[in-house]
DNA sequence: CAGTATTTGTTCGTATGTATA
DNA sequence: ATATACATACGAACAAATACT
């Protein structure tokens, strides 16, 4: 190893252990010289690299400095934001939410896509690995049900000191806060409402590739247990995210699945309306011979499907946006450790429609 | 100045002038020494300082190199694309489709919002002047129809050879490109299609403080000159980005100087949309009475209002959104000239209930 | 305030090691 | 194998800015 390397290591182990506090003025160069017994010109040398990185500063006739740390945050002003993929009635808030208080404080954001898929995910990540500018990362999980390929990735963005904070789920193999719905609260209190109107046979049409999913079945199996009604697995469907694309065909098999329900909970607005749709045209009522309730508080919930508008849970939209954005910004600016980052919102029914009371 | 600098300069001003061309050798640090008359020291010192910039690669035992375009290219991949606000119905698909295909060209996108006002986008040109990672911008102008007090501003970015494309719209006093719809062509088609459907007494509903509402107003000059029916100034009517978000207060004057018109070409869907709301609320029938016509297609459109679906003019929205990405990189890749970078989207106007034909 | 010591900035010279052509 | 060229390292000197007495 190169002997000015050795004077790099010991700098910046000190500066990293505390002993050399930003502003304080280091050895000077003839100091270290005796130090470390070598010439004036390699100590330089290992000065120069260091002031390069902007980890410490000379100033003539003076001596050198170790950076502010205000320094160095100037520079690293942007925080990247990652989400699957763009959907028209939840991003944009939530986006307008993150980008309005990001920019209140100082940062710009990046913002990129995953579309949904792990090797998007491992392309963003490396190039995050590879970028020094990039303050923090609100991340939203890829299919964060199934087992991520990523994670190395993650954890090497952890160690250098990268802040990372998700969105609307989480990775359970990694202990890093998120903001999200609470979906398993949100769930128990739809289908509560659903039981709390007289239904006894509950069916639930849910999203299995993503952790949002996973927890609103445990919220649906918590409702169904405390309020003493019988389960069966008959009545549980799962869909992906290719079936919502698909359609109808893949709410074929639901309609069978449902046989025997009289109100079911959906994944969201969009499969409850899908799933409306498709009764409606086999001749069925909503609500009159199934209830449907939906999640988000779409603008078609609102709406309705043939007339009949949608209950359903409001989705935070801007204000989870804001709150990502305030935390992300709470762990740049607490060096090393912070407080529980976490945060999950619930919102409570909003009754319409297609709930039929017993 | 130091003796070193002179090095610099002269490596500087040969590299710049294409005497020293990238991936090409430059003379051995021992040929500078005597060209300069300056010890190896100095001139390393020199050759140190633009490595650390990135403009030098040495190799041991070969030499030292210009830096490959390519490899500068790397560290500028950042397009910062700036819009107004977000729209629930537009934006969505837009961002999506810049953001798809800048990824696909190994560009990152950095997204800020400037609420249309023309102190957030000073606040944002003047960060991406004190950056350097930024290739690009894709911008929204800030109401394009005023006087944009932070045209100096532009100037500065285009001298240090800042590629800027417009986006939507675009400023007369820049001469940039810019992609958007053709808003005087779109325009002209939804009032001919007015014209065409027999309607002789058309008036229009236009936004006054973007450029978008100048351009579909000469649409609609050109329209009513071409089909030879009589325009009357009582019948255009001007609102700003205020007046919509308050809604039907403002729209009341409108209705009074729509007087003895028989259809109405509208801003966009969203202001189609208000107005049929208001002129059914007042007992008016669409298109009985009066026929409308939007522009975006948005869902708002398919929907209706009160059962009336909105003719409309479709808008290209993810098309959009790749065009200016692609057109942003073929600016970024071609370095100083590039062909004109301009490109309007023109769509057919797509009629449903609200245009009755006479 | 002046003078002196300290500290970094610049430049010269020299030497050895190591990768490449 | 040799010459070339970069990488690392040491020694020395003076200049310029700062700090201290």
């Amino acid at each position: 190893m190169a002997k000015y390397q050795k004077i790099i290591d010991w700098l910046n182990k000190n500066i990293d252990e505390g002993r050399l506090r930003p502003g304080e003025k280091i050895p000077s160069e003839n100091e270290l010289c005796e130090m470390f017994g070598l010439s004036r010109q390699t100590v330089r040398h290992a000065i120069a690299k260091l002031s390069e990185e902007g980890l410490l500063e000379s100033v003539r006739g003076s001596g050198t400095y170790v950076s502010d740390q205000h320094a160095e945050e100037g520079k690293k002003s942007v925080v990247a934001v990652v989400t699957t993929y763009v959907d028209d009635y939840i991003f944009p808030s939530t986006i307008s939410g993150i980008e309005s208080t990001l920019s209140s404080k100082g940062y710009s954001m990046q913002l990129s896509f995953t579309n949904n898929t792990t090797g998007k995910e491992k392309q963003i990540l490396e190039d995050l690995l590879e970028r020094n500018d990039v303050a923090g990362v609100i991340m939203e999980p890829v299919k964060s049900a199934l087992p991520n390929p990523n994670i190395a990735l993650y954890h090497k963005l952890m160690e250098r000191g990268m802040k990372i904070l998700f969105l609307n789920s989480y990775y359970p193999e990694l202990d890093l806060p998120h903001v999200s719905i609470n979906d398993e609260e949100c769930a128990y209190r739809a289908v509560k409402a659903l039981a709390e109107a007289g239904h006894k046979s509950i069916g639930c049409v849910l999203k299995l590739d993503d952790g949002q999913g996973r927890e609103r079945y445990r919220g649906y199996l918590r409702a169904m247990t405390e309020c003493k009604l019988s389960f069966t697995y008959d009545h549980v469907n799962w869909i992906d995210t290719i079936d919502i694309k698909d359609g109808k065909k893949a709410l074929g098999r639901v309609k069978e699945r449902l046989n025997g329900c009289t109100a079911v909970f959906c994944y969201n607005d969009l499969v409850a309306g899908m799933l409306m749709q498709m009764l409606q045209e086999e001749g069925l009522k909503v609500p009159g011979d199934m209830s449907v309730i939906g999640m988000d508080d779409s603008d078609m919930a609102k709406v309705g499907v043939g007339g009949v508008a949608i209950s359903s849970i409001p989705h935070p939209k801007a204000r989870l946006g804001e709150k990502a954005a305030q935390n992300i910004i709470r762990m740049i600016h607490s060096s090393g450790q912070f407080g529980n980052a976490t945060f999950e919102f619930a919102e409570d029914v909003i009754m319409r429609d297609s709930v039929r009371q017993i």
